[in-house]
DNA sequence: CTGAAAGCGCTAACAC
DNA sequence: GTGTTAGCGCTTTCAG
């Protein structure tokens, strides 16, 4: 920049002042400046930009991991909608360690980012505690319910109980009674809001969940899946349906199912949670719970604009739905 | 800073040189900084630290699409490696836009990242091209070959051709002798490397390619592999094997098959390529070729930081190769 | 309409 | 062993 003046014979303010278009500067002077900018090809250094504005234009993205489908639509999203602001992502994977999140989230502190996405699905908060009381960075944090810890923190949910619900009375209106469910993992606050709407569901219904029908798993990952549908098909009277808490694990399942010389939907159905991509074109296409991944990105970094423009505003918290995408993993009603 | 020395009763500078021990303060001074940290709860600005020692401990990923399993595992792994080191990493999507392409390598720029790694995947190289005439940050280049633009870049390649070359001679071993291929797009470069391939494998068994069985694609997505492998089987002489240039069209073709009302692997053979994470859970599990995303990452990861240590150091090239995974897809030799 | 100067928070060179 | 000072590249008063 300061070539740049120099080159142009201006001051320094004046180059700052027609790159940010931030005051009138003679159409003569302008020119000059441009012209030294194209000349000297110069690209402003957002670090020292930053660091005298106290603004990045960067926010962190905190969550699990990123390679699972799931979590990689969500953060794809989150990156689409920030490009759209003119902000940069920072891509941070917990792999659910609890050391990991409270270090990136200090990490993101020290960057001076602008607001963080804290994805973090476990149901443990304490990390986050932790971070909260140190630092009042605005932060949206994704499907963990801060009511528990009585947060002053916007907050942005899906109604999971719901969602599970729904996957078993779906199940329940094709017929099926014995109704099995691949539970999560027990950290997950996703996996135990689910698994709630599905207990609810089969309460409601009046059907029992016979023993060993609902089944925790290490993770949500298809190996998970597949162990525990293994277990199931194992039980002195089997189910005839599984809703899944996850469509990865419902695809670990469906394997199984095949494995064992099952027919799927016939002599197993299944329901998942998610609706990654691959969940059309699996063999049957899964029938699942669809999350507004796309208006959970968006709205999350809405309500983290909102936050940055005015740290006085009252915390959000907003409830988004799932809903039913029918395919072929539960057959027709009969 | 400022107020921790004050409290501590130091420099500015004394207390930096406790925090990052870069000399020796005496123990009794040194505990009065660190108990001033701690008590103002102090974190470095890594802002105003980058900006002042040049070095941001930031690099950039700027690749086609992070929801793409692929993409996501690659980036996955890129993350994991730089958190060891103690960097972070930007994601950039280019959506093969190559304006986003060229937006997102000046972004970077303007961020002062210590280096980028780029997979543009695109055969056009020209935004690239562009930008490395106006700056010469530590960037190195994957899946693009750049010896064709004489470029001084690190270049870390995976022999697409090779790995073609095999699934396809994996094919003809189990007996087929009508092979398709499912392209890919036209400006992927590792598409047109795998086409080459499956050409070279042909040729050298002395196959002809039937008219309409080497088939583009528009993406790299499952209806792409839908639409594309329907189009084979309308055929008046349908293949009985398909190489397809990715898992997830393989996937979609597989769905088309079924919907077909064919078996597959006894009326339809599927090879893959990349090895996404859901292969082995597909109905039938897929055959295909893996590729060492885990390697890649970490070989990327580390010829950045060769340049970054020394930009003088020439840039290295180095080619990996995918290798064969025989899993149900394809069935068994007869 | 434009320039001078202060300062964001930090580190490195130089003093003592 | 420690303090002082300059300055990274930018923006923003404050003058004029």
């Amino acid at each position: 920049m300061r070539d740049v003046a120099r080159q142009a014979g201006v001051s320094v303010a004046t180059v700052s002042h027609v790159v940010n278009n931030t005051r009138f500067v003679s159409e003569e002077a302008s020119q000059r400046v441009l012209d030294a900018m194209e000349a000297l090809d110069y690209r402003s250094n957002e670090l020292a930009r930053s660091l005298r504005r106290g603004q990045t234009n960067t926010i962190g993205l905190i969550l699990i991991d990123s390679a699972n489908p799931y979590f990689a639509m969500v953060g794809r999203h989150v990156e689409a909608v920030l490009y759209e602001h003119n902000y940069n992502m920072i891509l941070c994977n917990t792999e659910g360690d609890p050391n990991r999140e409270e270090l990136y989230l200090n990490v993101l502190r020290s960057r001076q980012v602008d607001g963080i996405i804290f994805y973090g699905a476990r149901t443990d908060l304490s990390a986050l505690q932790r971070y909260l009381q140190t630092d009042d960075r605005p932060i949206v944090v994704i499907d963990q319910d801060l009511s528990a810890i009585g947060s002053s923190v916007p907050n942005l949910l899906v109604d999971n109980q719901q969602g599970a619900y729904i996957a078993t009375q779906h199940l329940y209106s094709l017929g099926h009674e014995r109704i099995a469910c691949l539970a999560g993992p027990a950290n997950s606050f996703a996996a135990l809001e689910r698994v709630r709407g599905y207990k609810k569901a089969m309460e409601e219904i009046g059907l029992v969940i016979t023993d060993g029908y609902l089944i925790p798993t290490p993770d949500f990952h298809p190996p998970s899946g597949y162990d525990a549908t293994l277990e199931l098909l194992a039980l002195p009277q089997p189910p005839t349906a599984i809703f899944s808490c996850n469509d990865l694990m419902a695809i670990g399942g469906m394997s199984a199912a095949h494995q064992q010389g099952l027919r799927v939907p016939q002599d197993l159905a299944f329901v998942g949670y998610d609706d990654i991509r691959l969940s059309s074109y699996t063999l049957p296409r899964l029938t699942t719970m669809a999350q507004p991944t796309r208006d959970m990105a968006e709205i999350a970094v809405e309500m983290l604009f909102e936050r940055i423009k005015n740290p006085q505003l009252p915390p959000r918290k907003e409830i988004l739905s799932s809903h039913l995408v029918v395919r072929d993993s539960c057959g027709a009603k009969s």
